[in-house]
RNA sequence: GGAGAGGUUCCCGAGUGGCCAAAGGGAACAGACUGUAAAUCUGUCGGCGGAUGCCUUCGGAGGUUCGAAUCCUCCCCUCUCCA
């Protein structure tokens, strides 16, 4: 184990706020003298199975945790995510059923050891001790806090302002958040920065029910791929870690050069020197802002996936995109009689109405290999194989 | 329990009897420009054999009317104030 001192230098690194930092040397000092490590607690929301670049600025902050050596729970909100969190979204989120809870945690922890040590990690589940609850030890947690103290949350009180609809149970959320630090005894809770409020009840609670309270560590949000809404899953501005190679590099690409450095800055491996000097470097125009881009999206292909795909991605993408070439494995289509561009295009599914299909002949969109088609019309024979291209990035074959 | 305000197309939001498939903004998609971007500009943005045509849509169900997102009735949901 390394010293406390050094340890805390890692731990602060990309941090936004360690509540308290000198609370957090002391249990380092402690359990570097007693050589136990310390329990650090990550929840998560199993609402939809796909985690994304987003969560692994926080796990890669937990893997760093299980590197000091210490024990790391990733704790998976099943019980909590049925009763349906409010955190981040300004409305209600639909509760979800015991099955789908389930299902989608199944699929977090397959994820998760794609960043984290399965040797070194604790995965739990919040129902283990919420379910048991019974009605009075409920009464009993929700008397430990007030109406006042929720609304003190930016959330719940811009909706309070604006007429929108809190269910009650919301109320309860971070409560129950709260109490999987009482339950797990947590030393350390790490959450992004919007889970500071909830974060700091658990703090609360533990003291309530008289454990020593943890300290709080929140992380940076990542930015989805607008640059300007965290990313979620639910604004569909997110890079999955599971998406196939082509994905992650594509979206990767289409980011601003801007996002680009925070996403260095958040995500990459690159040690904080050889960033600034990447900065540097794009800054005099010694390296081109769309060589570091490509460099990024390998590094993260390469993490989630392998080198062969990182670099088979990366063909790929100069081909489509640079050349304006054909991707190589592309959806086909068997044409058997005469029939009309655009039915063939709405068959497979290419695009999802005619009355599209339409739209885009009519904006120069589509064109059949290389050439562009103008006419709405249009019909196709089957006499030879042919590529039809749609917009930037959709392409058929067709296939006769 | 009482009084008031609301529920509009993917989202926000205008529309209070025909000119409404429904303003405006956002998102999305396409074209131009580029570095594949971003930003910007332009266009599209319910569906249907491209059609001054038809069908489906304005919380739900009925009704009034030649005609309803708009009026009436009942129901469901949300918010605010009072109790």
């Amino acid at each position: 184990m390394l010293p406390p001192v050094e340890q805390l230098k890692i731990i602060k690194r990309g941090v936004v706020e360690i509540i308290q930092e000198d609370e957090l040397l002391e249990k380092l000092k402690e359990s570097f003298i007693k050589g136990n490590p310390l329990r650090v607690k990550a929840g998560f929301d199993p609402t939809a199975p796909d985690l994304h670049l987003g969560h692994t600025v926080l796990l890669n902050k937990m893997r760093q945790f299980q590197q000091l050596g210490h024990e790391v729970i990733f704790l998976i909100g099943d019980f909590t995510g049925m009763i349906g969190d409010p955190t981040g979204k300004s409305e209600t989120r639909k509760a979800l059923s015991k099955e789908e809870v389930m299902k989608n945690a199944e699929t977090y922890k397959e994820q998760v050891f794609k960043i984290l040590d399965p040797h070194k990690t604790i995965i739990d589940f919040n129902s283990r001790w919420l379910e048991p609850l019974s009605g009075k030890d409920m009464i009993f947690l929700a008397a430990k806090y007030t109406v006042a103290r929720m609304l003190e949350r930016e959330d719940f009180a811009k909706r309070y302002e604006s007429g929108k609809p809190i269910g009650i149970h919301e109320f309860m959320y971070p409560l129950l958040q709260g109490y999987d630090s009482v339950a797990l005894k947590a030393d350390i809770e790490l959450g992004g920065t919007d889970q500071k409020f909830n974060l700091l009840v658990g703090r609360d609670l533990q003291r309530e029910y008289g454990i020593r309270p943890q300290t709080v560590i929140t992380l940076p949000l990542l930015e989805g791929l607008d640059g300007v809404n965290k990313m979620s899953k639910s604004l569909g501005n997110y890079i999955g870690i599971t998406e196939p190679p082509k994905e992650i590099f594509g979206k990767l690409m289409s980011i601003s050069d801007e996002l680009m450095l925070r996403y260095y800055e958040l995500l990459s491996e690159l040690g904080l020197e050889e960033l600034d000097r990447l900065k540097e470097d794009i800054k005099t125009g010694k390296k081109h802002p769309l060589e570091a881009k490509k460099e990024l999206a390998m590094e993260m292909v390469r993490r989630f996936h392998s080198e062969e795909d990182a670099i088979r991605a990366r063909n790929e993408f100069e081909e489509v995109f640079s050349k304006h070439g054909v991707p190589e494995d592309i959806p086909e289509y068997f044409l058997e009689g005469e029939k009309s561009l655009v039915d063939i295009l709405f068959e497979a599914s290419i695009i999802s109405s005619k009355s599209e299909g339409k739209r885009l002949i009519q904006q120069r969109a589509i064109e059949i290999n290389g050439e562009k088609v103008l006419d709405i019309n249009y019909k196709l024979n089957p006499d030879s194989e042919k590529i039809v291209k749609v917009g930037k990035r959709k392409f058929l074959k067709i296939k006769i």
